[in-house]
DNA sequence: GAATCACATAAGCCTATGCTTATGTATTCT
DNA sequence: AGAATACATAAGCATAGGCTTATGTGATTC
């Protein structure tokens, strides 16, 4: 799991979709496509981009694959995020505190 | 400035290089090349597409042209990371804190 | 004011990427 | 066992994206 699979990952709009929909609770890829207007053989290219990136985890439970967000991927974003906390602007300015546990 | 542009613009190696540069300190692009091997107009293209992602931003000074962090990029990525915080692992928990006070 | 410098833009090429249709693979149901 | 369901994978296509070479533009220097 890279930090340039993450950000590739997140960079198509259908996938950033996908993953604020499983962050609002894990479900299968059939639900996620539910008022999506997406294939089913999209849904699961995107699904296996978004895991790779270790954004997303799988669970399968019988015939169908349960997904949910997974925290590794948001915490190398952090990660990212947190190495210009000298930029960051005065409202998250009480995200400094925290850094310190933060730092690899 | 939109989130779409934030992320893609994040997407590419090369520009996240010329980012972390420009983090460590302003410059014009001339220095931004310096030990890079990326041509000239490569370059011009991609800070092109940070500036309209709102992650960089430019001051001409006389033929040059100073390039810069922009916060206001930052902000909008601790926003997006923002949403995605009951996922958060425990080891950044206490960002929780301070997000009252990045919510739109 | 002509040459030079710093940078931006244009046009074209080549690869990456997201989609489609078709097919493969588990798992469940009858 | 056979059909159906849920999903993954393969192959092909069309567009997007990053690079190159060439040229344009604004500022400085001689």
């Amino acid at each position: 799991m890279m930090e340039n699979e993450i950000f590739r990952a997140l960079a198509d709009p259908t996938r950033r979709s996908i993953f604020e929909k499983l962050a609002a609770g894990g479900m299968n890829a059939s639900s996620l496509r539910d008022g999506m207007e997406i294939s089913q053989p999209a849904m699961s290219q995107h699904l296996s981009v978004l895991r790779k990136a270790g954004l997303v985890r799988e669970e399968r439970q019988g015939r169908f694959v349960n997904y949910e967000v997974d925290p590794d991927g948001l915490l190398l974003i952090a990660r990212w995020l947190g190495k210009y906390r000298a930029y960051w602007p005065a409202r998250i300015d009480a995200l400094k505190i925290l850094l310190k546990d933060m730092e690899p």
